[in-house]
DNA sequence: ATTATCTATAGATCTATAGATAATGC
DNA sequence: ATTATCTATAGATCTATAGATAATGC
């Protein structure tokens, strides 16, 4: 074997991880190989020995990435113990700093458009990640699954309207709203138990 | 003048509704100037005489697509009287058919993605087009414009995700748990009145 | 010897423009 | 006479592949 598997694995990952950032900042469509490769310090040819194509690369983001923005929120929600955890993730999804960085944020609001147009392929996998965010959510506090559900399609919205305008008070009053939405049906959970 | 006034606001409106349906289901990077103006009848060149890039047409297509979406929502909302209105818009925007048929429903969760990354001109319209949105949805019921703001990012959100994930039974879940997360809030409001 | 990576390129396709053509109003 | 529309094309850029090169393990 030339170059040893962790070499490839290595590449490899920074080829994720560089798709990653590109299409959230960028969107899948928007992100050429070229432009991909040559952000991983590579050159375009090579992407082949990786991916048989961009929609298999799609598909592995969509995965990876979603599974460390959940790692993150756990991390947050072991920070704030048991019954603020779910609380403390609402507001860092719905915060200022979230919105202004798509970069590093959740990958959700940023592609979800266009994963709705894309191959089957990409939706099952990104079907099971989305099982996955409503478990995780389900599992920090006294909610019921639908309102897990619930819960994560009103974050998402939300953060893609607040930065899709561009009033900065109308961006933050969307965000502030569905803070207070979500809020208020979690305590009316916790009182009724 | 060559050709009446009439007749080239009317080849205009044809390219309008013709992007406005073709964005909607494939989204704005997708459709280029030639398969939109073959869609309207015409031949790529001609496109230029109505508009000064594709951006302008991008920036009308919002404008125009959501407040034709907002006059139909006023229609439900008429039919259905005063206090059932804003259930009744509610029921229709995270319904299966409109889940099922992006072509012809509301452009916010089609293309809100794209728009998020969009230059400055498209996002100011996009933005007064929300803010109009949330106006509506305020004046159906006794909800406030926060309820309203948030009522809108959770249809919105829940809508995208909806058509994102290859799994019916989750799709349908994602919708209805929104249905009653909205349900309960309007009815929690109309009670403490 | 094997294969990741690079160089070069095929074949599409995109936005936008220039100049020719043709449809109308005067 | 005016200008919407068409034809043709410039100049970019995209995905994907073929063949050359070079980095490693045996």
């Amino acid at each position: 074997m030339p170059y040893t598997t962790s070499h490839k694995m290595k590449v490899r990952k920074k080829i994720l991880d560089s798709a990653a950032h590109e299409f959230r900042t960028n969107g899948i469509k928007e992100v050429s190989v070229p432009r991909l490769m040559n952000g991983a310090g590579l050159t375009h040819g090579g992407f082949y020995a990786h991916f048989k194509n961009k929609d298999q690369l799609v598909a592995e983001v969509c995965s990876k990435a979603i599974e460390d923005t959940i790692d993150r929120l756990q991390q947050i929600a072991m920070n704030n113990g048991d019954p603020a955890g779910l609380q403390a993730v609402v507001e860092f999804y719905l915060s200022d700093s979230h919105r202004d960085h798509p970069d590093e944020g959740c990958i959700i609001p940023s592609l979800a458009g266009e994963i709705s147009r894309s191959s089957d392929d990409i939706r099952e996998v990104f079907t099971e990640e989305i099982r996955r965010f409503i478990s995780f959510l389900t599992s920090l506090g006294t909610i019921s699954r639908d309102q897990g559900a619930a819960f994560l399609s009103t974050m998402v919205g939300s953060l893609l309207l607040s930065r899709s305008v561009s009033d900065p008070d109308l961006s933050r009053n969307i965000l502030s709203s569905c803070k207070t939405l979500i809020t208020k049906e979690i305590l009316s959970v916790q009182t009724a138990k």
